[in-house]
DNA sequence: GATTTAACTTGTATTTTGCAAGTCACTATT
DNA sequence: AATAGTGACTTGCAAAATACAAGTTAAATC
């Protein structure tokens, strides 16, 4: 099945506390759970139950949450993969792909920095 | 005035939701406030009111707490800057200076994605 | 008809955050 | 000597966010 692309920019008109890049981005994701959405996408998971079962437990109303906010955002768009009853799968926008510098510099902060923390490969991280 | 180094590692006793790299990072600053006080630090800042003053208006318990938390994390350390009264002031440690390579993505992705925002020198990115 | 599945939604308890004010140990001013 | 000011917090309470459990919906399958 192919997946259409979606190039629609960041929405502008959210709330910012100020023009620092830092501020800006933390308005965006600075939580406990929305850079795990964004990890799991990255790793090729697109589905509600699949976000779900991630390990770390995200609770169901949270993750309604925090999907919709970035889809709002114009970082995650959302598609039907079946009718009846409709059904949507979610998958990063272009500009939510762009987000990979940002993970993989995590990645490998914490790889560094945090023991024990596991070591994921480069080419697992997909980009659909 | 010459300040003494800390090299002290992570602490690895604090709680994790699993051992993904992004999750552990997430647990030490997935929110709205600590990357903000870790920015201010290489942007030179290092006492209490200059990260109070800091434009996005982080209150004062939030503040202190947060700076308590980086000191038990081993990102921060503080030592005094005067006695009678003694006072602190806050710098990054040798660990929390490997930060600058995932503060500095941030930056640059926000530049790329997030109109507005502000574009800082890396060389007014001070790592003391 | 009853059960299962995926994707949510709702209600309520708990935790975190925001806001305002207060404290403490001094120094400086009148 | 009393009063005001400063820097770094601390406290109390309201508001918001998150966690937990259960319920809903539209189908497919048993």
């Amino acid at each position: 099945m192919t997946i259409k692309t979606e190039t629609r920019r960041l929405k502008a008109n959210s709330f910012k506390r100020s023009i620092c890049p830092i501020a800006c981005t933390l308005d965006l994701m600075g939580d406990k759970w929305t850079l795990l959405i964004i990890r799991d996408l990255f790793k090729g998971k697109h589905r509600y139950n699949q976000f779900h079962e991630s390990g770390e437990g995200i609770t169901t109303n949270i993750l309604a949450e925090r999907l919709q906010r970035l889809e709002k955002a114009g970082l995650v768009f959302k598609t039907p993969y079946q009718t009846r009853p409709v059904r949507y799968e979610y998958h990063l926008t272009d500009t939510g792909k762009t987000l990979d510098t940002v993970i993989w510099a995590i990645i490998e902060w914490a790889n560094r920095q945090i023991p024990g923390t596991n070591k994921p490969k480069r080419s697992k991280m997909v980009k659909s």
